[in-house]
DNA sequence: TTATGAATAATACGTTCGTTTCATACTATC
DNA sequence: GATAGTATGAAACGAACGTATTATTCATAA
C-alpha cells in the first residue's frame, strides 16, 4: 500500500545491477554481486523484481522505452515541420542517435553503463528478451526506415538494408566501446565523449546515406 | 570404445566449444555442455586444454592468428605491387575484411560460429584475453592504419580514428549478426551470405574513406 | 495503541559449476 | 608379451549459483 515511500532498495538494485550487467554480462553477473554492491539483502532481488531474467529485462526496458518514445515524438515533430518534403538525413539520424547517446550525458556515471548495456544486449539479445526487443523496436524501425527511404526511393531494398545494417552496427559498437575509446585509439580520442560520439556518428551516417555516393548504384 | 579416426578428442572439444561459446558466450557455456556435445568425457577438457579460460583463448587464437597472418602477407604483397604509390582504399579493406569474412565460406557450418565468436569477443573482450588481443592486433592495426592514412594525410588523427572506429564497428557487428540477417531485415537479406557481406562491406568502407567526402573537414 | 501488511534479514535448499582424483583402457616399444 | 606412457572414464570435491523459506523489523491505518 505504501507506494509513496522512497523505494530506495528497489532502485539501488537496479543501479547496481545495471553497471554489473554492463561490465560482465547477464551470465557473468551473480545476484550476490548485485546485492552486495547495492547493499541490500540477497532476497531483495527476488522479492522486488522476481527472478534474474525479469530484473534484467526491467533494466533494459526502463532505459530503452523512454528513448524510443522520444525518438518517435521527435520524428513526428520534424515530419510536421517539413510538411510533404522528406526530413533531411542528418535530422533523421539526430533523432535516432541523440536520445540514445544522450545516456552518456547523465550527471553521474550511471548513463555510461546504461548505454554500454544497451549496446551489448542489442547486438546479441538473450533468448528471453527477443520478443520484447522485436515489439519495442518495430515501430521505431518502421517509421524511421520509411522516412530514410524517401531519400533513396529507387535503391533496391537489399542495398538499402545492407547500408543500414552497417550504420546501426557502427552505432551499437560505439555504445558498447565508448568507455574504452582512449585505449582503442592509443590515447587520441577521449573516453565517454558523448558529444563527439553523437555528432560524429550523425555526420558519418548522413554521409553514408547521402544520395549520389558512387557505391549507391554500383552493384 | 569406438574411436573415430579423423577428429580426435582434442579437436572435437574445440569444435563443440566454439559453437557453444559463439551462441551463449563464455559464462553462458558450461564444460558439461561442451563435453556432451563433443561426446567426450568431462575431464577431457582439463586434461587436454587446461582450464576453461585456456580453452577459450585457444579457440580464439587458432582462428585469428591465421587471419592476421594472411592480412599482413597480403598487405605486403599489394604494397610491393604499387611501389611508392598508396594502396587503393578498396584493396586495403579487401585485405582487412576478406580473410575474416572468409570464415563464413567453410564447407561445413563451423565457420559461421568462428566468425560469430570472433565478432562477439572482439567487441567486449574478456579480461583474461585483453593482453593477447592487444599483442595480436597491434601489428595489423599499425600497418593497416599507416597505409590507410596515406589517403587522408592532412586529416586530424581524431577525425580519422572516429571514422575508423565506426567502420570497424560495422564489420564486427556484421560478423556477430550475419547469422540472423534474414530476421533483422524482415526476410530481405539472406543469412550467412558471406559474399554479400564481404563485398558490400568493402564497398561501404571504401566510400566512407574516399577523400573529399563533405564531412572530412566539417568539424 | 495495536493490528496488519510490506519490507528486510538470516539462512537453508537443491543444483550445477569448474576442477580434481584415481582407476581403467589403450598404444607403442622393447 | 610385459611394460611404460598416454588417454579416457566414473565419480566426487568444495564452492557458488538462483531461489525459497521463515522470522523479524518497520510504517501506517484503524
Amino acid at each position: 500500500m505504501s507506494h509513496n515511500l522512497p523505494p530506495r532498495t528497489l532502485d539501488r538494485i537496479l543501479i547496481a545491477a545495471e553497471s554489473l550487467f554492463a561490465e560482465h554480462g547477464f551470465d557473468g553477473t551473480t545476484l550476490r554481486q548485485i546485492t552486495r554492491e547495492a547493499n541490500v539483502n540477497l532476497a531483495a532481488v527476488n522479492y522486488h523484481h522476481g527472478d534474474k531474467e525479469s530484473l534484467y529485462l526491467e533494466i533494459i526496458r526502463r532505459r530503452i522505452q523512454p528513448i524510443n518514445k522520444t525518438r518517435l515524438a521527435r520524428l513526428t515533430e520534424v515530419e510536421a515541420e517539413v510538411g510533404d518534403r522528406p526530413v533531411p538525413i542528418n535530422v533523421l539520424f539526430q533523432v535516432l542517435a541523440e536520445p540514445i547517446f544522450g545516456l552518456f550525458g547523465d550527471a553521474d556515471t550511471q548513463g555510461r553503463y546504461s548505454a554500454r548495456l544497451l549496446g551489448r544486449s542489442l547486438v546479441e539479445p538473450l533468448p528471453f528478451m527477443e520478443k520484447f526487443l522485436a515489439d519495442e523496436f518495430q515501430p521505431v524501425m518502421a517509421r524511421f526506415g520509411q522516412a530514410l527511404r524517401r531519400h533513396e526511393p529507387t535503391l533496391p531494398p537489399e542495398d538499402f538494408l545492407w547500408r543500414y545494417s552497417f550504420v546501426v552496427g557502427a552505432m551499437l559498437h560505439t555504445l558498447a566501446t565508448l568507455h574504452r575509446m582512449k585505449f582503442l585509439t592509443r590515447g587520441i580520442c577521449r573516453d565517454n565523449d558523448q558529444a563527439a560520439a553523437s555528432s560524429r556518428f550523425v555526420q558519418f551516417a548522413t554521409d553514408v546515406f547521402r544520395p549520389g555516393l558512387p557505391f549507391a548504384g554500383l552493384r
